[in-house]
DNA sequence: TTGTAGGCGTTATCAC
DNA sequence: GTGATAACGCCTACAA
């Protein structure tokens, strides 16, 4: 493992200055005779450019950074999935940052911005504090928040809908005769915890539907919860005819006990997620579920960020992302596309 | 965005010098009133290390590269979790290449290394061709490869051992009392093919069960190509009595043909699938399947990395991961943790 | 067309 | 202790 070869090596094995090799190594006009003997030299030499020096010298690094909570999480998989595509496109690499949920991370990752290590950085808070502001408006280099941003932070901002998206749901159980539509949500303190909330009230209210406290069953967004949930929503109402899970993994819980309770699904109760995971196709009966777009998310983000990188400055930008709702087996079993299976 | 302070900055507004300003930076002994006055002016200044020029100056980047084949794939992106956390305990950054199952793409990222833009790479390979082994041996960085790599090459390597993994669903499988266990297993000219097929017939042989051409059925390692491969050696073997899939995927294909057949789940077929990802837990009759540690695999694959770029040099290493079955419904359905159901 | 020289921001080796 | 000063490897005026 010698040290590798630079420029000045080329140029004593090729017989001319490090200023000819560097032109002859960026294509810039040169005598045909002195760009041979340069390639050729660096041909015997193995030589590769070395990425840090000239990134010292010009300022970029070609790299760019993807910062969310956990690495693990499939939404932000999803995200992960598009955006690593187009910067790779656009020649850039990506460098991934996992806060493990700990905000103080989440700074640290801003502040490192500083060390000009990438050019740019996408980022998923978590929640935004007044420390993001605080750092995102002093920050080194172009930004692209994909979450909540307050009105007139001057950050490009990608957005999901998740409002909008509950309603999609609801529509659909309403359209297919279901009346008495449960909720299972996460915690209201969380961010899409209440906008979850928010839409299904309203849905409810544009469908004609009353609202009702023990329709609503609050947990957690896992499956242990969501399985726990349902059980106390189920004892208190025994005849709801859909429910509506505030995630995949929920949704997963409730098939659990809906199916230890014998009841049927869809028939007896139909059944719908959020985020559209790919856990929603796995499962059986699989599952209808409301995509927040999270891969549509990535890949505009990833847009807005190399526009800013290769374009100038521009007014930030608010992109949000429909949703859309994914039909499945879980709310229409005859029509899935595994039709002949049953439950029963 | 102004131009960041740089120590020169610094060294003018303290009125020291340089070298001054990057001992207190670094903590070397400096007296007292230097330091206050330094770190007075980085902080009024904002000032935060250029990890470019320090990165040139000291040749290490705290970058590490993990290179594999699909983000999107659980099984890579189980190492990726592991990988994740250790780097970044050590105090590295993470660069991730998706060469999109291109070799050439493989070779580029072998390549790259010689650019110095990270201080070694994780590589799981498709398959280890001429041309990798000739990057490898003259890399300029530590190289941790996940995967098969010919025996006495200067590599550190981490396996895992599918041969021996199938042998426990065999065994397991033969535990329960079947007897006619088929096997759907993936295109035989891929390394896991070849090696699932080769474990699935020693297996068969060590606890007495009689190899069967009709028992086997080769298709890819999708859930369409399951169900396609499923339905094939049901039609040829319709008292078949358990199923060893070559991975999860094809497993849940398995129980989707299985179910629509009328075939209760473990009851008249027991159903056992390879990798042990996410989705075997979310699918119904959860499954039961072999794990070849992806975890463990990048876990080790990242301690190996670390203990080459701390340490010195040392002999390159092969650990091999054991297998591990990790017991659910599709076999074992009475036991199962959500046991209350059943599949009729 | 080519070479000399200066600078990108740090670190580290010297003398003082 | 501290301050010049020389690298690290590359790019790029500017001069020849």
């Amino acid at each position: 493992m010698a040290d590798g070869p630079t420029i000045t090596t080329i140029a004593e094995r090729a017989g001319v200055s490090i200023a000819s090799v560097s032109r002859v190594l960026n294509g810039l006009p040169t005598r045909q005779e002195t760009v041979r003997k340069v390639m050729a030299a660096a041909d015997e030499l193995g030589y590769v450019r070395n990425a840090v020096a000239r990134s010292l010298k010009s300022r970029r690094t070609h790299q760019v950074a993807f910062a969310m909570a956990d690495v693990g999480n499939p939404a932000y998989l999803a995200m992960l999935r598009q955006i690593q595509p187009v910067l790779k496109a656009a020649g850039y690499r990506l460098v991934l940052h996992s806060t493990d949920a700990v905000v103080a991370d989440e700074i640290d990752v801003l502040h490192s911005l500083g060390e000009r290590y990438v050019d740019g950085l996408i980022m998923v808070p978590l929640r935004v504090t007044e420390a993001h502001l605080e750092m995102l408006s002093a920050a080194r280099a172009p930004v692209v928040i994909i979450g909540q941003v307050p009105e007139g932070s001057r950050v490009d901002n990608v957005r999901a809908d998740s409002h909008t998206g509950v309603g999609l749901a609801i529509d659909h159980l309403h359209q297919l005769g279901r009346r008495r539509i449960g909720m299972i949500n996460g915690p209201l303190d969380t961010v899409p915890g209440a906008a979850r909330a928010a839409g299904y009230r309203q849905a409810l209210a544009d469908v004609g539907l009353p609202y009702d406290d023990d329709l609503v069953q609050i947990g957690d967004f896992y499956r242990a919860e969501g399985r726990h949930a349902v059980t106390e929503l189920l004892a208190r109402v025994p005849d709801v005819d859909a429910l509506l899970c505030a995630n995949d993994l929920i949704a997963l819980g409730a098939l659990d006990v809906l199916r230890a309770a014998g009841k049927r699904v869809p028939r007896d109760v139909a059944v719908v997620g959020m985020d559209d995971t790919d856990l929603a196709a796995a499962s059986w009966p699989s599952l209808t579920s409301v995509s927040l777009g999270s891969a549509e998310r990535g890949k505009v983000a990833a847009e807005l960020l190399l526009e800013r990188l290769q374009g100038g400055d521009r007014e930030p930008r608010l992109v949000t992302v429909p949703p859309r709702l994914v039909v499945r087996a879980s709310t229409a079993g005859e029509s899935d596309a595994q039709g002949k299976g049953n439950l029963e």
